[in-house]
DNA sequence: GCAAATTAAGTTGTGTACAACCGAATTGTG
DNA sequence: CACAATTCGGTTGTACACAACTTAATTTGC
């Protein structure tokens, strides 16, 4: 007897639903920078290192090209970050924070907090999930 | 001091991540039938119960009729389901599965192991993962 | 009974994701 | 040096997500 799996038993299910009740709680506090959730994450890595190349952010987020081109297209136009064609490597587009990009990390800074506050889990939770979810992607990547 | 929040501390990350993760591993194996994931989620809803208003497979899965309207119009085009206008009430439109979207269902059941095999993950540990995942999109949710 | 409020599905517009492909710049190798 | 292979960023095309809006059908409140 072939069973047609159930959407209530699927991880992936429970992964894509959370994921975006997830970004459904940050939208309206980014909303307030100006920012989507895909671009905040750009920032994110940003404000810890700049500049940076679009394959290094392409490899720290998990995006390619193709998404991340219009997208730092659309920051460039929000005017929070510069693109700069490289001097010694004419292939590569160099991505500057400017002035505005930088200020906008001091706003940024409470964000986090609200997802823990809407979890409803504990801080030793969100952690344990944080690694789990760390170890699952890791290892979901390498089987390809 | 502010600290701009990092990168590999967000949990809403490693949500996002672990998400596309999962859903790159499904990727090749749902294009074999002709799906695309959330195109399987819909599936999956009709295997179990059938047929279905567009607003209750939006409740179901989390998605609006801005999202299922194209969705189940591609469905229809690929002969898995058929839309049909209700009688009783004619703002209703009933999805029902065709023969050939009923014969899917076979050949989706083992679908949700690979993700399993994929995952480096024990069988309690994945199973602890959907409980945690479930009550913190049920948490985010209530949040609003 | 009937106008106002609500509901169902669809449409439009913006912004991701991602595959597939392109052109220019650079690198490696004979 | 020459030239094939690689790398980088970008473009195109398809398919979600989701906000905001539209239209048609049904409920409701008085």
């Amino acid at each position: 007897m072939t069973e047609a799996p159930r959407l209530d038993r699927q991880v992936c299910f429970a992964l894509y639903s959370a994921s975006r009740a997830a970004t459904a709680v940050y939208r309206p506090i980014l909303d307030d920078l100006g920012l989507t959730y895909p671009q905040y994450l750009v920032m994110l890595v940003l404000w810890e290192s700049e500049p940076r190349g679009v394959k290094d952010l392409g490899e720290e987020l998990g995006l390619d090209s193709g998404t991340l081109s219009p997208l730092l297209k659309r920051l460039e136009t929000l005017g929070f970050v510069e693109r700069r064609r490289s001097g010694e490597d004419e292939r590569r587009v160099a991505i500057h924070l400017t002035p505005a990009g930088r200020e906008l990390s001091g706003r940024a800074t409470g964000i986090p907090q609200h997802l823990a506050d809407a979890a409803g889990l504990s801080a030793e939770e969100l952690e344990q999930l944080r690694a789990t979810l760390g170890r699952l992607t890791e290892a979901l990547h390498r089987s390809h």
